[in-house]
DNA sequence: AAAAAAATTGCAACCGGTTGCAAAAAATTT
DNA sequence: AAATTTTTTGCAACCGGTTGCAATTTTTTT
């Protein structure tokens, strides 16, 4: 059917090496050569297989996207960037749909078989040993939005979310609020797990009284207003840190559907900051993840690896900003 | 480094065929020989290479996925079904992003280099001949939510647009309204064409007096409030039927920033039913595409193809169903 | 113009599987 | 038990490229 490398080395003239490396850069061919081949090339249609050539030099340029997150508007954002950025590296995604099943021996061998050059395991409620398996089956991985440790032995681009657990707790003291509630995602997430740990340290520290903590059973707007419902039966919150912004927006209509208002009444600071933080309707204060930076560093980084895979794990966080919509009070300037 | 063919052989004392065969469904291995291969494959770890097996079968279980709407929530449903379907199903998807380059030349090229065994070209804005690139490049090619045209020679898996436009103008009749407006997505989009012919004629048809037309510049919130402020310029319009939700949601927050009620002063009829359309702020009644059919069906035709190539080429058409939620009055009983 | 160095070329083996074919082995029929 | 049929097996060629190496050609140096 397609064109192969024998053909047009015989319209050429050439041997089928001069016609290979005429497709390799680096790879010695005379200008001469390089034209025959170029032309009986155009000629024919002739465009090398790929498949052939990561047989011959073990290649795939093929890179596996892991998530488990496909319903939440913030990896829409993952997605474009991924395949976009990838693209202009001449490298090529491989989804890999994670739902559910979180042990990691399956997609290893998955992503053995196909040969990928490299994974990016995009996902912030999964323990660190999941993507180390992948890192131990001799596979380059990042960890995107993973938990960042120490004595890693994974690539890992993120944030730090105790930090921002704490910068929430900040916020809250800045904004004159003192009775605070929390309410998580899945309690098993690990980024949750460091987001409430933060939280709860600052709080302690500056006095605040975290006065009721839920949890959100996945991360649905739902599911957020779910949660909230049964938060509200304590009538003393003031201010609510979510800890996303799809669990915060359904958290807040909760809030309205009982007749609250916000952020007079109750105050409400969100996560991730997705496009529809910023529609009127919701107008959320929130805590920005960066996902721009974080995905491009991401990719740079799995394709760096590509090229030396024994570079050592790296650690890249990058800061939160809090982007101040309507629904949380103003800084509070009275001294208090 | 990857456990061979070769070694397995070896191993359990038997020919590189007999390896192979075992790991080929359908082929002839005695059970004595079987149970010899897979001891020797369990001790060393063996998984056959999709890479060298794809270079001998002509056969790779890569299905292309071409998009070009990465940041509209309803493709979070695209995203999600299409990789979870294609997995069960033993194939992988090799996702390709097409933002703003439109010319099928250069991704037809890209798709057969990596010899995906089929194509499909999930857009609703793109002609008719993109799809129409890949079917004679001679790669399996299904255009969801395409374009229906009758004859066609490409799969198409979608809705019947025209007939959705004229949908929307019945419900504005039957719901009472009489001056109504149509804020569709980009103008050069073929769905949007499709939905506004179906629209026009039908309003014609029905006596409805069609007072404005816009086109938003993109499939976004900002685009739609944008448009929908110029239209409100025009005081008489009674119900707006708007190309996508998101559209329409930033269409709704335009009328409430100028002070006018949904639904009582003015209506709302979207299209698509993501997410957000059921979220308590917006509550849109809107015209629900039925996204899991279209994707799980495209998938089934897909995979049909890679077996069967020269199937004929099939439209498969999905009813779409009025979502009442509370941007429309209800319907008018009055006998009007 | 001859000698030395550098660049280009083709040969042939290899990447890790599959598969048609003929020989060998096993099962069935007479 | 011999003859026939069916099943299983290994050989070897093939899929479409890459690449080390030695031979050849070109360029540079003397």
């Amino acid at each position: 059917m397609a064109v192969t490398l024998k053909e047009v080395a015989e319209r050429a003239g050439v041997s089928r090496s001069a016609v290979s490396r005429t497709f390799t850069d680096g790879a010695s061919v005379s200008a001469k050569t390089r034209e025959k081949v170029e032309k009986a090339a155009k000629a024919l249609g002739y465009k090398p297989s790929l498949i052939a050539r990561s047989l011959a030099t073990n290649r795939t340029k093929l890179i596996g996207l892991v998530a488990n997150n496909f319903q939440n508007p913030a990896f829409l954002d993952v997605f474009d960037l991924f395949t976009s950025e990838l693209q202009k590296r001449g490298f090529r995604p491989l989804l890999v749909n994670l739902s559910g099943d979180t042990s990691p021996k399956k997609f290893v061998e998955l992503l053995r078989q196909y040969s990928v050059d490299g994974v990016i395991v995009a996902t912030s409620t999964l323990p660190t040993s999941f993507a180390n398996a992948f890192q131990t089956a001799g596979i380059p991985v990042i960890h995107t939005f993973g938990k960042y440790q120490a004595n890693a032995n994974v690539h890992v681009v993120g944030i730090d979310n105790e930090h921002c657990g704490s910068m929430a707790a900040r916020t809250f003291k800045e904004r004159g609020y003192r009775k605070v509630a929390l309410l998580g995602g899945p309690e098993s997430a690990t980024s949750t797990k460091d987001r409430v740990v933060g939280f709860l340290r600052t709080a302690k520290e500056l006095d605040l009284d975290v006065v009721a903590k839920g949890f959100a059973e996945n991360y649905t707007y739902k599911a957020g207003r779910e949660a909230m419902s049964e938060l509200l039966a304590d009538a003393s919150i003031e201010a609510v840190f979510c800890g996303d912004d799809l669990i915060c927006m359904g958290a807040m209509d909760a809030v309205r559907a009982a007749g609250k208002k916000i952020p007079e009444e109750i105050g409400f600071l969100g996560f991730n900051d997705i496009a529809m933080a910023g529609w009127d309707a919701y107008s959320l204060t929130t805590i920005r993840q960066p996902i721009r930076d974080i995905i491009m560093s991401s990719v740079e980084l799995v394709v760096g690896m590509v090229e030396n895979p024994d570079r050592s794990p790296e650690i890249r966080l990058f800061p939160c900003t809090i982007v101040d919509r309507g629904s949380l009070k103003p800084v509070d300037r009275s001294g208090n």
